[in-house]
DNA sequence: TGCATTTGTTCCACATAATGGAACAACGAT
DNA sequence: ATCGTTGTTCCATTATGTGGAACAAATGCA
C-alpha cells in the first residue's frame, strides 16, 4: 500500500467536500498529519493541476480538473450510455423526473437523471448516494438480497429524527416488490412524492441497476400511474441483459 | 514533490481516459514505469476505492468514485451555481442549446449545459475542451487577450484538415466581437451552427467565463437572432461582477 | 499435447524519497 | 509594539517505495 498516494488523494477529497476553500492548518486537522506533510501534498497537487491557491486568501480548493476526471470516466460507462436514451424516452412520455441508479453498499448511487426544468427541489442530484431503505430504486435492490436487515438498519440510522418508515413496513414491502418486479414508495426522500422503480438485470438475473420515476403523489396515481409503470417494466425489459457496469 | 502521489494519479488519468479496462502491461507500457510498481499503485487505488479489477478478465478500470469526487467538486464551484439558473432562463426563452464555458490556457472548458432534449450532436458537453479559436466563447476570451496569435496557431493546430478558418479571419474577428461585447460564429465545432456568445467580467473586468447559445445557423438568424442576442447581454450583465471561480 | 512466450503477481535487499521536528517568516489581533 | 497563530522552508533520519528477479498463470503456436 502506497501510503503517499493515499494521503494525496486523502487531500483531494477534503477539498472536494468542503464548501469553500481551506486554509492549510484547517487541512492537517481534518487529515491528522503534519502541516509540512499536508504542505507538499498541497504542492504537488498543484503541480500536478487538481488544487490551486486563492492568491489573496492564501486558502486552497480543488480545481476543475478532477471533474473533468470524472466526467472522462462517466463518460465511458457503459451501464448509463446503454440506459441514457431509455430515461429520456421514459421522460418524455411521463413528464415526470427519471433516474438511473447502482447499489453501492447498503446506499444507491445516482448515475444519471433527466428531469424537467422545473424539476421537483431535493430530488437526488447525479453522483449523489442515498440510503437504501428510503429509496424506490434501493427496494428493488433489498428486494434481491438474502438479508436486507443490515440494509434497513443503515437506512434508518442516518435520519435521525423523522423517520417516514419502520423497519417493520420496509421488510414487509419487499416480498411485494419481488413480486411485483416493481417499488413503489411514498415520501422517502421527499415529503409528497411518490416514486416508482425497477430493475435493469444482469446476464445472472441480479438487478445491476434500477430506473426510477418520481413525481408528487397527486400525479403519480390512477391512470397516470399505470401508464409510468407500464413504460417503465417495458424500458427495463428492453434495456435487458446488456450492460455490465 | 511526492513523485508516488503523481503515479498515483496518472494511473487513474490513464484509466480514466480509456474506452475499456486496461491490462498492466498496457498501463504500464502507457506510464513508462515498472509492472511491479504499476501493480503497488494498482492495489492501492483498488483500495481507495478509485480503481476495481474485473474478476473475469483481470483488467482494471477506474471506478465511479472519482466520478463522484468530481461532481462533489463541481457542485460547490460557485461560478456554476450562480450561473446554472440563468442558463436555464436563457433556454426557455430561446430554445436553443446554452453553454457555460471558462478559459483554460487557450482552451474554453465547458461547465455547465443546458440543451433540448433533441439536442444537436456534438454540441460539447459538460468537461470536454475545444480550441478557442474554433468557438464562440474562445473568441470572447481572444478579444481581451494582449496577444491572442498564439491562442489562434494552438486553434488550428488540432484539426489537421478541413480548417474551417484562416489565421487572418480570425484575428480580424476579435477587435468586432470586443467592440460588440458579442461573438458570432459558425460552424466552429460543427459544421451548419451558428453560436453567439458573451463574457460575464470579473470584478477587474476580466472576461472570467462566457454564455453561449447555439443553433443551426438557420434558425440563429433574423428576429430570433435579435432576441436571443438581448437576452445574453441581459444575463451577462445581471450576473455582473460576482462569482469568482 | 507439449513447448514457448507473454502477462501477472510476489518477494526482498537497496537506496531513494517521504517524514516530521525545528527554525524561520508572515500575518492578525489585541 | 507584542503575542499568538498560521504558512513555508530546511534537513537529518529512516521509513517507504523501488525495481530486479524469481515464480506463477495464462495464452499462443506447432
Amino acid at each position: 500500500m502506497d501510503t503517499t498516494v493515499a494521503k494525496g488523494f486523502a487531500v483531494l477529497e477534503v477539498l472536494a467536500r468542503a464548501k469553500r476553500p481551506m486554509r492549510l492548518s484547517a487541512l492537517t486537522e481534518a487529515l491528522g498529519l503534519q502541516k509540512s506533510n499536508v504542505h507538499r501534498l498541497l504542492s504537488t497537487l498543484i503541480e500536478l493541476g487538481y488544487v490551486e491557491k486563492d492568491a489573496e486568501t492564501a486558502r486552497y480548493f480543488a480545481s476543475l480538473k478532477a471533474w473533468e476526471l470524472g466526467v472522462a470516466i462517466i463518460s465511458t460507462n457503459s451501464l448509463r450510455r446503454t440506459v441514457s436514451p431509455h430515461l429520456q424516452k421514459l421522460h418524455q412520455q411521463t413528464q415526470d423526473t427519471v433516474l438511473l441508479a447502482v447499489p453501492v453498499g447498503h446506499e444507491v448511487l445516482f448515475l444519471d437523471r433527466v428531469a424537467p426544468a422545473r424539476a421537483l427541489r431535493y430530488t437526488p442530484l447525479n453522483g449523489t448516494r442515498a440510503p437504501m431503505a428510503l429509496t424506490a430504486a434501493g427496494r428493488v435492490f433489498m428486494s434481491a438480497m438474502r438479508s436486507p436487515a443490515a440494509a434497513v438498519a443503515q437506512g434508518l440510522a442516518e435520519p435521525p429524527a423523522g423517520q417516514p418508515f419502520s423497519p417493520e413496513e420496509i421488510l414487509a414491502d419487499l416480498p411485494l416488490v419481488k413480486q411485483r418486479g416493481m417499488a413503489v414508495i411514498e415520501g422517502g426522500l421527499m415529503e409528497g412524492t411518490r416514486s416508482i422503480s425497477a430493475a435493469i438485470h444482469g446476464p445472472d438475473g441480479a438487478p445491476v441497476a434500477a430506473i426510477t420515476i418520481s413525481a408528487m403523489a397527486a400525479r403519480m396515481s390512477g391512470e397516470h400511474l399505470r401508464e409510468a409503470s407500464d413504460a417503465l417494466l417495458a424500458a427495463c425489459g428492453e434495456i435487458g441483459e446488456l450492460a455490465p457496469v
